[in-house]
DNA sequence: TATTGTTATACTCTATAACTATA
DNA sequence: TATAGTTATAGAGTATAACAATA
């Protein structure tokens, strides 16, 4: 990881906001999926149960959700398959689509899971005064929607062919 | 990147702690690679000139408060010898050690850099009303210095000894 | 024996490229 | 022609292992 952007001696008068977000977005992430973890699941698993149980959706749907690239969603599907937690149905309208089943198990662990998730968001919301709270949140949701909505592309190299293997 | 931890319908009763800060602190990484980038330097070679320049520091401190490995250190500092911001010196006190001293160059740029850096803060800053921003940086200081001050060790997967190659 | 800095490289993660089936 | 899903793998990023010099 990347520390402190900041000299040490104004970081006073300059809060260093990179090292402020970066922190702590890396610490409550290891702890969601540490504690995700106790039940099997990682982060991303979790978050397709949930929105697949929402409401009919295809792998492309729930990609577009988690921000995921489709081909991570096939290995998460892959791994949620092989727990027996969902499964791929053909799609009734486009035979090219799957949408994601969740069974009986998957609901039942994605209720747990969204305990553990809830959890893990108010044990660290816990440790801010309830006013403070508010406008965390409220500051959090305002950047989001606006001036940090979306990230500067960088410029991708471009990648030669795949070697054929026969 | 991992999206949407919580469904959507109850996003207002359960804030999702989780996308929020994870979004907000990548939107802000972008930008800030992408407006140090401009003058040719990475978030981390603008983090080792910045704390090379407080006091004379050797490779390790410098690691140490980046946070990085000492591995990717050598590579940092690599790059910042080869733009001719920084050297390499002997420590005068341990033979081992290097000591990271900042060119007359590499001073002048980590001014800038530095004002990249607050310009690129402020700017995400400016989107909050005053009020709401300075409870925002209260709230993620105490976080930092609180709840969410040090991430779950994951336990790393063991690795084969390195091929030899002659 | 432990630590600083270094090299080589193993491993993870993510996404691009290419492909099949279908729209 | 374009899109959903799949497979294979390229490439970036990062850290471990091993080592030389020194403490």
């Amino acid at each position: 990881m990347l520390g402190a952007m900041t000299a040490m001696a104004p970081r006073r008068e300059r809060p260093d906001l990179s090292f402020l977000l970066d922190h702590t977005s890396l610490v409550l992430r290891s702890r969601m999926t540490a504690a995700l973890g106790e039940i099997g699941l990682t982060p991303r698993m979790h978050c397709v149960l949930v929105h697949a149980l929402e409401q009919e959706r295809t792998q492309i749907q729930l990609a577009e959700i988690g921000d995921m690239d489709k081909t991570t969603m096939v290995v998460t599907v892959d791994a949620l398959e092989e727990a027996g937690l969902a499964e791929r149905r053909p799609s009734s309208t486009d035979r090219r689509a799957r949408i994601i089943a969740v069974t009986d198990a998957g609901a039942r662990l994605a209720r747990r899971s969204q305990e553990i998730v809830d959890r893990v968001h108010a044990e660290a919301l816990d440790a801010l005064p309830a006013t403070e709270r508010k406008a965390f949140l409220r500051a959090l949701e305002r950047l989001v929607g606006d001036h940090l909505a979306a990230p500067v592309e960088a410029p991708r190299p471009v990648r030669r062919a795949r070697e054929v293997v026969r």
